[in-house]
DNA sequence: GCCGTTTTCGGCCCGACTGTTTTCAGTCG
């Protein structure tokens, strides 16, 4: 069982937990403990064989769950669980995750009304039987209704991407609104995670409910979920909520800081702030003795009253960047400007849709100086991939190209060569031999046991011609896993032999994810950062990736492509 | 359940909003 087993095991502990009406503070022991072990740039496996090392040294990790972890990674199971399982019915975790009701709710409509299934609770709420239960009442009937279809839109989280062209959207929707003085988006938005759950926009009006209206009147608005003197929260679409806080200019930085979030880092900020003295809030930073405000304007005071540079918001959740501020090491993150190659794009030779010619005009407006044209290799039948015929038949057409980009931009010959279901590459050594750049990538046998996948990686990781491991762990965000691949063992490979690791730009890759970008850094390895074009639109991809990279802590000295053309051949 | 230059017990971030209450519990972030 690797980390994100074990982590995910702790976390529907603390769910199940919740509804026993347990201790909230063992369940956030839980959690945390989840999220100790989730963060973990190393495989805990790998800590508890050291002998001279403990799970509990980490923070979050204390006796109980240190044990339960052996456990876990001894049997792959863990009797508390199953037993849990069995005594909280199914249904009472749906319930749970209908926006209002939370666990207590969920148990006391379970246990009153003997619902064994939404739909059963559709019923309860309609014929009134849920407005007579105590703590209840028809509008929280209603809700419930509102809320059960909501559920069956499916309100999943949303790219990033998306995130931000809504973002925009509203954003200029809002410069419509003469009340607002100041306005910035707060949230995972700004922290630049891969998927949004929500918007947050925080906003400084001379009249707050002209800017509340304001919102309301956003066209794509389907709801207002609730709205009071400083909050609104409403519904965009079908299911997509946005939520919009009303402050001072003086509590304007505490309010970005606070929702901004994570909750972890805030929890974390909150506490540092407790031992000082003082007491952090969205309303600013105050002695705790005497209530007086001594920060809240800029994100920067509110951070410096604390003793802590301001710390950029992809990079706080509780993992490094306190032990980093403290001791001024906090890294400056990599911009997109920075980035002077892509070496990850197709042609019309294989499922691109413009020409090599077409793709270099493109790199170059985008201010570009070198690309590596990466077409499929022949196993990708359905992209009708390249053969060693075909695909010298490429190279002679690069050839014939680049004088015309003398001094303008460098293209690569490249491949993006199949790691096949049964080890080893789709093209022979002596064309890989050929390439200027070759990327290895797995497409098929996604589903294979850990240690086949784990093992084709390493292969392709030593084979002398491969250069980089192109979308690492094959997962599509809301719709398909990672690979079951053994990221630690890989990245040691890739730290050996030399071999690259790509970040893929494109939306709903974002593989590889930060943390396992904080690990490869750690190493030593070299990341390209790519956008894997399949047209020349999709080359704007960059800056996707760019967050993601940010969130990994990376530096424009982690990433192979913000070298010169000059300085990136030496990594060849 | 975790944690500790106010330690091994007694804390654990902090506030808005809603609906149901008449002083508060539950939920959310």
């Amino acid at each position: 069982m690797d980390n994100s087993g074990i982590a995910a095991v702790f976390e529907e502990l603390a769910e199940l937990l919740e509804f026993k009406g347990e201790n909230p503070f063992r369940i956030r022991a839980y959690k945390q403990g989840a999220k100790a072990i989730r963060d973990l740039d190393e495989s805990v496996a790998e800590i508890v064989a050291d002998p001279d090392r403990k799970l509990s040294d980490l923070s979050g990790i204390g006796k109980t769950l240190a044990d339960k972890t052996k456990v876990l990674l001894e049997t792959g199971e863990l009797p508390q669980l199953e037993k849990l399982r069995g005594e909280i019915p199914e249904v009472m975790i749906q319930i749970s995750r209908i926006p209002g009701l939370g666990a207590k709710k969920a148990a006391t409509l379970q246990k009153e009304l003997e619902i064994g299934s939404l739909d059963d609770l559709r019923k309860a709420c309609e014929d009134g039987s849920v407005a007579k239960l105590k703590g209840f009442g028809k509008k929280t009937a209603d809700s419930i209704l509102d809320g059960l279809s909501i559920a069956e839109q499916a309100a999943e989280r949303i790219y990033w991407s998306a995130g931000d062209d809504l973002a925009r959207s509203i954003g200029e929707h809002m410069q419509g609104c003469d009340s607002i003085e100041k306005m910035e988006w707060a949230g995972s938005y700004r922290r630049g995670r891969d998927t949004i759950g929500d918007l947050d926009l925080l906003v400084v009006a001379k009249d707050r409910d002209a800017a509340m209206d304001h919102l309301e009147s956003y066209p794509e608005r389907s709801q207002t979920i609730g709205r009071g003197d400083t909050k609104i929260s409403i519904r965009v679409g079908k299911a997509f909520q946005v939520d919009m806080r009303c402050v001072d200019a003086n509590q304007f930085g505490s309010a970005l800081q606070y929702f901004t979030g994570s909750q972890a880092h805030n929890i974390r900020t909150r506490r540092i702030a407790k031992e000082q003295g003082l007491k952090i809030s969205e309303y600013g930073v105050f002695n705790i003795d005497d209530e007086s405000q001594v920060a809240g304007e800029t994100e920067q005071d509110v951070y410096a009253a604390i003793g802590l540079p301001w710390i950029p918001p992809e990079l706080r959740e509780d993992r490094m960047e306190f032990k980093l501020a403290e001791k001024g090491q906090l890294p400056e993150l990599i911009e997109t400007p920075d980035v002077r190659g892509d070496l990850h794009m197709h042609t019309t030779a294989t499922d691109g849709q413009n020409t090599i010619r077409e793709m270099a005009d493109a790199a170059i407006e985008r201010g570009l100086k070198y690309i590596a044209i990466t077409d499929h290799s022949q196993r990708v039948t359905m992209a009708m991939g390249l053969d060693p015929e075909r695909l010298r038949e490429q190279w002679k057409q690069i050839d014939e190209v680049r004088p015309e980009y003398e001094g303008k931009l460098v293209i690569l010959k490249g491949i993006e060569c199949d790691i096949l279901e049964s080890g080893g590459m789709d093209l022979p050594d002596d064309v890989l031999a050929e390439a200027d750049w070759v990327l290895a990538s797995v497409h098929y046998g996604q589903r294979q046991s850990r240690e086949q996948i784990t093992d084709r990686i390493i292969g392709a990781i030593k084979n002398e011609h491969v250069d980089c491991i192109a979308h690492p762990t094959g997962r599509l965000l809301n719709r398909r896993p990672p690979y079951e691949v053994d990221m630690d063992a890989v990245l040691q490979a890739a730290a050996e032999s030399g071999t690259m690791m790509e970040l893929n730009a494109n939306p709903a890759r974002l593989d590889l994810n930060e943390i396992h970008l904080a690990a490869a850094k750690k190493l030593g390895i070299p990341i390209v950062i790519s956008t894997d074009a399949h047209q020349t639109a999709g080359l704007d991809v960059m800056r996707y990736g760019i967050k993601q990279a940010r969130r990994g802590g990376l530096t424009k000295v982690d990433v192979a492509n913000t070298k010169t053309w000059k300085q990136f051949q030496k990594l060849l």
